[in-house]
RNA sequence: GGGCGCGUAGUCUAGUGGUUAUGACGUCACCCUGACACGGUGAAGGUCGCCAGUUCGAAUCUGGCCGCGCCCA
């Protein structure tokens, strides 16, 4: 510990702090002693209501974007406030094995050695993953440590811990008992890279360039011409069964029910009437390929003669099959399109060749073009899960914030599709289904199965697939809890609070997670989902990976610190919505550390040593200023304004008012004000009560601070008079510790408006800085009068005047003055000789008033509106128009006076 | 194509029927005053997207149009 001499002899309280704000060794030095003195660690069997949230558990293949940042942020602040105001909190981390996207990243390493992942063996591969997986979750561990986030270490998960895994199997098999999951064979997205299925949600639509092909379909009795089809995939003319046409599409009316001969394959099929068919898209006929389009499927079965189909594809999307010519087979998607088109064109069936936009689907995760296929798969039955959530949220059980967003939720619950849950891939859950070999039985199982059931034959064959990441991840809010076992933390901490998340994932997740609640645990699994804004950078693009421009989080915190980042994250646009995030919003944060933590400095220059903590309130006292009660006040609204906000889930809001607070009331107005009787030019009592209203206050605002940019606050706080181990569990300030006086606001703003007229027309008329000119106030209401006499050394000093005087007529003869006329009076400014008189601000301000005193007369002459308005609002418009036109014509006599002088 | 949402100073933003339209960043001028130039003081900057309508009164409510974004096809 060190001390400081100060500047008027006085000893400084110990733990002075250095002149320059360093956030490195700050940060480090904090986030190890609250991992030492467990701060964060859940008190596992609160005897109060608990406050609980789970960390959506980052994908373990990646790592962390600022995206995650927000969210942490978010959720952080909202913990640490309630931590603080004593109740048990409990932050629940983790990862998630992301099987499809960690499986992609491992292959593509392999890929840079010359491996293909699919040809190690299976073990060899699972060790690689795992391994990967490691590396990527240390990394992510560091990157939420780094940020200061107060996780409890103690109960981080991962959703293939054994306990996880449990829990997916217990849901897999009730599911399955319900009859809520079952297997079967429909048309899937297939993503012939990773050689998967995957789910609607995984799919992603892109307008691309495509070329778009019109072929002939000959009339198959031999007639001149045929029927022209259009189509973006020649290569599956080879799997056609049919042309199909809009049963109100007259184009086509003479050839329904034609044979035409299908180009290079020569196969006879039938022209079909469908309502599916889009009339405006092509020529109007559609070829039929059942096998590899989910329309041509639905076509193909509501039409019962039609040939059944063969599959032309194989599972990487390679031409294969009866119906493909031979030579063909083997080719892959891109080569078959490319070698059909030649021969069709050889063929002379091929009419037209155009470039257009189409939709093309890709598989989120791989890019690969999505080729829709028929197989066998694991699926849920989404509608009877979905109907309880759909109420519960009517009811308001579950809030979905900003509330904007329950529409979209509602219209997608409502339109909700199975979910095809088995994938193809070797990273993940395996169905928890076998087969007996002898008597075909299929049984799903939470413990493995020695023998058939059945036929008790032995002979079991495991299901090959594994189950969609999302489907363990669905679980999380209960599974992190510990579900299915019955542990202290699911008892006290579940349902969880609230859900913070990007709404990205509403359908993926959110959604899911909310059917997983009500039908495993009878319960909401949180009462409020957040969503909040995408993270957009400086040139407004969506940051993400693919982009490569979201700054390495631990490369921000690394340079300008995990405070600066964390509150250029929430100042300075609402968190809900998407905001662009550059140097700019770093440095705000900077800065306004950098504010705070000379606050303190000053602050402690003000504290004598041995000052006890301000456990209280300065008490009332006859020497109080009314400076001291104005920022007593002041402060005290602050604090309701940051409670509120925080309680409504609008971290910004409370950030705003924070710095609002902390830097123009508190350091700009109250410090400058107070700085008289700090430095005891008014007495020692009146130092004695500034000195602790100073430190009340401070010490409060950095309190209120903590949840935001806890770091910082943590170092301020220990080097103020504190009592206790660490700010971050210590009490949150309460608003009734402080009487509202709002008379102090009142009382306050016709001395605040006169410094600020002086200081304007100090600017205006150029006067030096050094220059002490004197100043006259002819105040408009006796009450500004007796307040502006008890102020006048305040004003005298903050105007830098050298003398003030209350007049109540003009300004002595033979002195120059410049004026300005406001609602709290005139003021008057001695004006150096040497610039020409100015007017521009006198004459602004007449025109502004007359434009309103104008509207307000209007008004006031407009029957309809004395009649129809109420009458309060009528006499304020009277009392307005009498005001303007008394200051107004003050105006013109000072205009008047400047022109003559 | 369908649905949803959003248009307020150069940029972001508050504001759900009567306010001289809020604040931040940026800009300009002056100032290194004893916590802070990562600062202080002051200023400039807006036809509240456009057009109708409802109303005594519209940034705010309604309809249409224009622009942007997102989701779904």
């Amino acid at each position: 510990m060190r001390t400081v001499r100060a500047r008027e002899g006085k000893i400084l309280s110990p733990g002075a702090l250095a002149p320059r704000f360093e956030p490195g060794p700050i940060e480090a030095r904090w986030q190890a002693e609250w991992e030492r003195l467990g701060a964060f660690r859940a008190p596992p069997t609160p005897t109060a209501q608990g406050f609980s949230i789970v960390l959506p558990p980052p994908n373990v293949t990646g790592v962390l974007t600022l995206g995650h940042m927000l969210g942490n942020t978010v959720m952080d602040i909202l913990v640490r406030r309630q931590r603080m105001r004593g109740i048990p909190t409990l932050w629940a981390p983790g990862v998630d094995h992301a099987g499809l996207a960690t499986q992609v990243e491992v292959r593509r390493r392999l890929a840079r050695q010359g491996v293909r992942l699919e040809e190690l063996p299976r073990d060899r591969a699972l060790r690689e993953i795992e391994s990967w997986k490691d590396e990527h979750e240390k990394r992510i561990r560091e990157q939420l440590f780094a940020g200061g986030f107060s996780v409890d270490w103690s109960r981080f998960r991962y959703t293939m811990d054994p306990q996880s895994v449990r829990a997916t199997r217990e849901v897999f098999v009730a599911l399955w008992r319900a009859g809520l999951v079952y297997r079967g064979e429909r048309m899937v997205n297939w993503d012939p890279q990773l050689r998967t299925a995957i789910s609607d949600l995984e799919v992603v639509r892109t307008e691309e360039d495509t070329e778009f092909l019109t072929l002939l379909y000959r009339w198959a009795d031999g007639s001149p011409g045929g029927l022209e089809v259009a189509t973006v995939r020649p290569e599956t003319v080879f799997g056609d069964v049919a042309v199909a046409v809009h049963p109100a599409d007259e184009r086509h009316t003479a050839a329904v029910g034609r044979p035409v001969v299908v180009p290079l394959v020569g196969r006879h099929v039938p022209v079909v009437v469908d309502a599916g068919v889009d009339p405006e898209f092509g020529t109007g006929a559609l070829k039929v390929t059942p096998r590899h389009d989910l329309l041509d499927r639905e076509i193909y079965l509501r039409h019962p003669g039609l040939t059944e189909p063969v599959e032309i594809f194989d599972e990487s999307a390679h031409l294969v099959g009866a119906w493909v010519p031979p030579e063909l087979h083997g080719l892959d998607r891109d080569a078959a399109r490319r070698r059909t088109t030649e021969m069709l064109e050889a063929e002379g069936t091929l009419v037209r060749r155009t470039v257009r936009k189409t939709a093309i689907a890709r598989s989120e995760r791989s890019e690969a073009v999505i080729e829709p296929r028929l197989s066998t798969q694991w699926f849920v039955r989404m509608g009877p899960l979905a109907g309880p959530v759909v109420e519960a949220v009517r009811r308001g059980e579950i809030k979905i914030r900003p509330e904007r967003w329950e529409r979209t939720f509602f219209r997608w619950m409502e339109g909700i599709e199975d979910w095809c849950i088995s994938r193809q891939v070797l990273w993940g859950v395996p169905v928890p289904v076998a087969y007996c070999r002898s008597c075909g039985h299929e049984m799903a199982f939470v413990e493995p199965l020695a023998a058939c059931p059945e036929c008790h034959a032995r002979d079991l064959r495991d299901d090959p697939d594994v189950l969609d990441t999302w489907f363990t991840s669905w679980l999380w809010p209960f599974s992190a809890l510990g579900w299915p076992e019955r542990t202290s933390e699911l008892a006290h901490y579940y349902p969880t609070s609230v859900l913070v998340t990007g709404r990205d994932i509403m359908f993926f997740w959110v959604a899911r997670m909310m059917m997983a609640g009500y039908r495993f645990t009878a319960s909401r699994p949180f009462s409020e989902v957040y969503f909040t804004g995408m993270m957009r950078d400086e040139q407004g693009r969506r940051m993400s990976k693919h982009l490569g421009n979201s700054p390495d989080p631990l490369v921000v915190v690394r340079e300008r610190g995990a405070d600066a980042l964390r509150f250029g994250l929430v100042f300075p646009n609402p968190t809900d919505e998407d905001g662009a995030f550059g140097t700019a919003s770093l440095e705000g944060g900077r800065n306004f550390l950098t504010k705070l933590w000379n606050l303190v400095r000053f602050t402690l220059l003000h504290v004598p040593e041995g000052t006890p903590p301000p456990s209280e309130p300065p008490e009332t006292h006859p020497h109080r200023s009314r400076e001291d009660r104005w920022v007593l006040e002041r402060y005290r609204r602050c604090l309701v304004e940051v409670d509120e906000a925080l309680s409504e889930l609008a971290p910004s809001r409370a950030a705003g008012a924070l710095y609002g607070f902390l830097w123009h009331d508190l350091a700009d107005r109250y410090v400058e004000i107070a700085k008289e009787a700090l430095n005891g030019r008014r007495g020692e009592p009146a130092r004695r009560e500034a000195r602790a209203t100073l430190l009340f206050v401070v010490e409060r605002t950095v309190r209120l601070l903590h949840p935001f940019v806890p770091h910082v606050t943590e170092e301020l706080w220990h080097a103020l008079p504190h009592g206790g181990e660490l700010l971050a569990t210590a009490p949150w300030p309460a608003v009734g510790e402080i009487p509202p006086d709002p008379a102090a606001v009142l009382e306050m703003e016709p001395v605040l408006e006169a410094i600020r007229l002086l200081r304007n027309l100090r600017a205006e008329e150029k006067v030096a800085a050094a220059a002490t000119p004197r100043a006259w106030v002819r105040p408009a209401t006796p009450e500004v009068a007796r307040i502006l006499l008890a102020e006048r050394a305040t004003v005298l000093r903050q105007a830098q005047l050298g003398a003030l005087e209350l007049v109540d007529a003009a300004p002595p003869e033979g002195v120059e003055v410049a004026s300005r006329v406001a609602a709290i009076g005139e003021c008057h400014l001695e004006r150096p000789t040497e610039t020409p008189a100015g007017s521009e601000a006198l004459e602004r301000e007449r025109a502004k008033l007359t434009v309103l005193l104008a509207k307000t007369r209007e008004r006031l002459a407009d029957p309809g509106f004395l009649a129809r308005a109420p009458p309060k609002v009528v006499e304020e418009h009277r009392t307005k128009a009498r005001e303007l036109e008394e200051r107004l014509g003050r105006i013109d006599h000072h205009l008047k006076e400047a022109h003559s002088g």
